[in-house]
DNA sequence: CTGTTAGCGCTTTCAA
DNA sequence: TTGAAAGCGCTAACAG
């Protein structure tokens, strides 16, 4: 092979068989119209020849990629990698692929993604909007031009014609929260993400709901929005909070497993007993949490459940006769506090 | 907005000023063959319309999708992931998409994978292969057909015509033990993957080579090839050694994070102190291992860098002249202990 | 500097 | 049961 061959094309088996390239096309359709023993004929040579079809050229020609563009604010976060494994699985059975892209956290890559999948490249669009994302002027563009949509995650706005799906991010840790107070702890401390993200927003809420529930005093001094996105930040402003503490808190509340984990490291360096002195709580079990020592309570995250909902929504959307009257779904996935040895 | 709206193309564009399509098409691409005046006009124009190029179509007529195909054994695994967002970085830079596709670690669905590639979806392919992959007919065809192709990481076999990209796990490994050793330790056990994966049989053998070279005695019982593909039962296998084990050992070299962190995680359970009693390394360095208490020695792996050069090597085969005699680059990167507190 | 025209490979009416 | 032919929206060679 010294050469970059020509692929086969129908217009080769059509020519070699004497008949039309739209028998053909219908032949491996497998579309009864055509008699059975042209169909196989078809078939046969199609394999002998090498054929493939022509994926670009069947887009144009039929108007479907099956393509479904995916859109997540970042990569090295389990929880999305998560989503997007629940979203693939989903979608190959339904004979879909997914173009992945990572908005980096920031509002403008986001915009530019969605404007690169308008292009035609993709039949659908699922996005996790991003912590700066506070207009949803592009969103509603693209669902505007008859391109289905589905939100997860982190949605501050609810987006007309587009379906959302979220957790119980407000219950999950009030029950986190109030599972500790039931367990007698009085001085709870909460370590939360940057303020401006929807899903921190809700989990916070549900602290202060529990801790007004059962008439727990809110002390400002035990409650931190941590305001980095990268890992090294954290890690330093979650040690200097606890060195910093006043007020010696007997359990933590963390909004993410990361955040619980750092936590446990810091305390433990600080000479803490985990459980006995201090209790932790973290938030997505994705893993990590059951083989540190000791092993992390979570609030468990249906993560991959949550990215084959996504999927089942969109791919609903494409067989709708009218999407542009499409009557949007909210759903929220439930979640369920995992209690391991940290509390 | 109640209806579906046709998209606005070319032609419509050309009507409205009175010029040709192929004027428009020349003037949207900056061509300087064009009037500066009549390419202002149809900029203008362009955007008031709401002009979108259409992708599909373009691909079509130029015969360039401007997607890498990414085939990976699974997403679970944050060194796939970070392979991802390097070949994504990469990529984007230099205006090119990825379709990831998981083979799940299945020969089977590899092959389907690269198959459903080949239909003129994406313009290259970079793949991971599985650890079942033995032949390697399939990846020939792709190429044969005149499709770049990159591989990186387990390749067991050369491939004529693509690129590798892999990391000295041989060497990688003969260092780290050779650490434990000068480090004074007798009984350094060994616990790897499943046999049929070159990096483990690399990582294997740089371990053989260290104990032989520095005339340790090698010990079968203080090895361990870990047989499952899943967490949970790495997890049992790895507590089940560490019970039975005869001879106790001193140190512990793994071959991955993951397995380094199950085992201090038994170790600890099992009430050995880290590093006092026992020393243990890790093999990836993806984060997990530094927050751990103790933290985890590790080799590290360039696993941003493997991404962005494996997508490099790709990019520039779609410049070369003639892609099928293509001259082969293997890379070999190179990895770095880092030094924790678990040695 | 601009227009005409012939594709790219496939699908799909319409006619036979 | 099959064929002819008109697109899908864009590119590019050629002509002027």
């Amino acid at each position: 092979m010294a050469f970059k061959k020509r692929r086969v094309k129908l217009e080769d088996i059509a020519r070699k068989l004497n008949i039309s390239i739209a028998t053909v096309s219908r032949a491996l359709d497998e579309n009864p119209r055509v008699k059975l023993s042209t169909r196989e004929k078809v078939f046969m040579t199609a394999k002998a020849m090498g054929y493939m079809p022509n994926q670009i050229a069947k887009s144009l020609s039929s108007g479907k990629t099956n393509i479904i563009g995916v859109i997540i604010p970042r990569y090295d976060e389990p929880f999305f990698i998560e989503v997007c494994r629940g979203i693939d699985n989903y979608a190959r059975e339904h004979n879909y692929k997914i173009l992945i892209s990572s908005s980096r956290n920031s509002f403008e890559f986001e915009r530019e993604n969605l404007i690169s999948f308008e292009r035609g490249l993709v039949d659908g669009i699922i996005l996790s909007p991003t912590h700066e994302t506070e207009m949803f002027a592009h969103i509603k563009n693209v669902i505007n031009k008859g391109i289905p949509v589905v939100l997860f995650d982190n949605i501050r706005e609810e987006v007309p014609g587009a379906d959302h799906v979220i957790i119980e991010d407000d219950k999950a840790s009030f029950n986190a929260v109030e599972f500790l107070i039931k367990k007698g702890k009085k001085k709870i401390a909460f370590i939360g993400g940057i303020k401006e993200k929807k899903v921190f927003q809700d989990r916070f809420k549900g602290y202060i709901d529990a801790m007004k529930q059962y008439e727990m005093t809110i002390d400002n001094d035990l409650i931190l929005h941590c305001e980095s996105l990268d890992r090294e930040f954290e890690d330093a402003e979650i040690q200097k909070f606890f060195k910093e503490i006043k007020t010696q808190p007997d359990a933590v509340f963390t909004c993410t497993d990361n955040y619980g984990l750092l936590t446990m490291k810091t305390l433990l360096k600080l000479g803490y007993k985990i459980p006995e002195d201090i209790s932790v709580i973290g938030f997505g079990d994705l893993g990590l949490g059951e083989v540190f020592v000791p092993s992390l309570t979570c609030v468990a995250q249906p993560s991959y459940e949550m990215g084959q909902k996504v999927a089942e929504l969109l791919i609903a959307q494409f067989n709708e006769p009218n999407d542009v009257n499409h009557k949007k779904t909210v759903l929220k996935l439930k979640t369920e506090l995992v209690i391991r040895d940290s509390t």
